[in-house]
DNA sequence: TTGCCTGCAAAGTATTTGCAGTCCC
DNA sequence: GGGACTGCAAATACTTTGCAGGCAA
């Protein structure tokens, strides 16, 4: 069985590698590179961010958007907008999901584990809708920046 | 008293000019047509789609883009993101906000007044955030668009 | 061998900016 | 009259697409 949450890098690589092949998609050196960013580093990352972790002259920047959208089909990523007008990508365990907190200054992400939306999402269900999902997004100032801030 | 979150469009309307011109802003054709949209049909709209509102040949797209970033700056208008790559933008009562669902076939959009995410910004301020902010969009497919694909 | 994947170039989409002329206050 | 606002054109930023050649399976 396939164990995209494995806390494991390597393993989540290989499980991503798996499903990867099982959806009919073939592996290549671009995608191998980015799912061993993506399932090793902390996230989310945009497209061009990834393509600079990757090694140096591995594929092209189009390369990168072309292998994300492949990933996202099935569900090997999730997008994020964090409104800037730049989507972010990061690797989907495939667990509960979480929300992110970005600080409006230095950009740095942490991750929120508890979402109150579930119950949000029932009430949208009740008032008729289906296949409900949200998105939230937590911004503000973080520690370090409001430090620097007050000299 | 300005009064943004009047039951009448004519007064939110008004209160808007006021609020416009108090800043410092000159209050123009532009300005005042796209403020008689805002305040009187249900948003939230992108540039184009407000454009297209106002009377034939009022003004160039580019003057709706500054004016709503003007209005942006001093509250009068709300930007929201739907993660689609265009921003949307509604009049800012000032009150409680307010979140939307959004149906993901036909695009119509209700406003969920309720909003549980006040207690995850308290959680996040104790985790050492400042000035903290969310957004929050609900996506699902609403009940005319079942019927339909249930046909 | 097949056809999915890639590189390069170019197009597309939403938004922003420069500058000269306009008009609100 | 002065400075904010506007129109037009061009630039910007991110992402997508076309097409011919390359490589995984």
């Amino acid at each position: 069985m396939m164990n995209h949450a494995a806390q494991d890098p390597e393993e989540r690589m290989e499980a991503s590698l798996e499903t990867l092949r099982k959806a009919g998609h073939r592996i290549t050196a671009p995608r191998r590179g980015l799912l061993k960013v993506l399932t090793s580093e902390h996230g989310p990352f945009s497209a061009e961010e990834l393509h600079k972790r990757l090694p140096q002259g591995m594929c092209d920047p189009v390369t990168v958007y072309r292998s994300l959208s492949a990933l996202e089909e099935i569900d090997l990523v999730r997008r994020c907008d964090f409104g800037d007008g730049i989507y972010r990508y990061e690797f989907n365990t495939g667990e509960h999901h979480h929300h992110h907190i970005i600080c409006r200054k230095c950009g740095s992400v942490n991750n929120l584990d508890v979402c109150f939306a579930d119950g949000l999402e029932r009430l949208v269900r009740q008032m008729g809708y289906a296949n409900v999902t949200h998105t939230l997004e937590i911004f503000g100032t973080c520690a370090g920046c409001q430090a620097i801030a007050q000299g």
